[in-house]
DNA sequence: GGGCCCATGTAAAAAGTTACATGATTAA
DNA sequence: TTAATCATGTAACTTTTTACATGGGCCC
């Protein structure tokens, strides 16, 4: 829904599939019901018009045909065009806002970003920053606590208990990733 | 944007802070940019058409003005309808679809319990079925991880491996959570 | 009187949801 | 041949976003 400036999360999530190799509208349907990261929709609804428009931005173009089994089927590719921005959106580091509430997409821009070639420097970094942001909000939220919490009804205060706790499981998961990025030999991604 | 059957999230936050005593639309803009949890639009443009909308379907009425500076000032209280639509979606038990990928949504209906007089058992009862399906989600994660795992890029497996780190964190506040319910003595909600 | 916050709204445009429509191909 | 699956799309509707518009009260 949101006229957000650039590509909407949707079409951010295309292009990183597509970016894995050429796909129609119906093997990205398969890949976001299939796959455990991103609640996409599935929809044709959501998907053909999302198409359409990256086409009509030139950012994804029609892959010639290989499979050619009778059936009718679109495979699209990235352009170079296409490729610039992806790789722009994948290199914006995380923002406080998005780290309070948005990191899904922090999440799906990390998660394409083997795959489309950037190297462990540039990752890692990223894994840096975001630790940087993730620790900022803990505080926040435990300031917001100290001040407020007494206050709040019980599962009011619970809930943002919870969003404490969640902000300490994503620390945890940055320390396990760089662990797992620092570990991987030189040059070993995608 | 969804037309997802009954009232919009939004629409719910909105009732819920209604609920803990009337407030008008500037009111709630101020609560959705105070508050940590949910990221609520502050904008005017998504919470005046919001309140219409609540009113004109019955679930809010204008209350009975107060504090009587001069200022215009229009503050919704919830109707009869209104209360009984919120604590009906309150009581819906977290779905497994809803623990995959809308946890805010759950969060949200937590949050709002004890203020709304949920007794102490019904909560429990509700931690206690979203601890059932949190299991599950993790085992759905470990099982897509050990499958599909090796095949993935990277950041690929650490973004899953992050959301299977997120679930634990859940788990870990639905601990937290029980016993502190438990430890509240009978009656001690609101 | 001028500037700032209070307070409520509207308008245009974009994106997603549900549901429907259509046709080809494969398998029973 | 009939049903299921592959595959692409469209239409109506709803909500949200951004941006603008408006006006009253308060304080210096």
């Amino acid at each position: 829904m949101p006229p957000a400036g650039g590509p909407s999360r949707l079409e951010l999530a295309l292009l990183g599939v597509i970016q894995g190799g050429p796909q129609s509208g119906y093997d990205l349907r398969k890949a976001f019901t299939a796959t455990p990261l991103s609640h996409f929709s599935d929809s044709p609804g959501a998907i053909y018009p999302a198409l359409a428009r990256l086409r009509e931005r030139g950012l994804i173009e029609p892959a010639p045909r290989e499979r050619s089994d009778g059936r009718r089927r679109v495979a699209f590719r990235l352009s170079a065009a296409g490729r610039r921005a992806f790789l722009a959106w994948l290199r914006r580091p995380p923002a406080a806002e998005e780290v309070a509430n948005d990191m899904d997409a922090v999440l799906l821009r990390f998660a394409f970003m083997s795959q489309a070639g950037l190297d462990l420097e540039e990752i890692r970094r990223f894994v840096d920053d975001l630790e940087g942001r993730l620790s900022a909000h803990l505080r926040g939220l435990e300031l917001f606590l100290d001040t407020a919490g007494a206050a709040m009804p019980p599962t009011g205060r619970l809930a943002v208990e919870c969003g404490l706790e969640l902000v300490r499981g994503y620390l945890r998961w940055v320390a396990h990733a760089r662990a797992q990025l620092g570990a991987a030999p030189k040059g070993e991604h995608a």
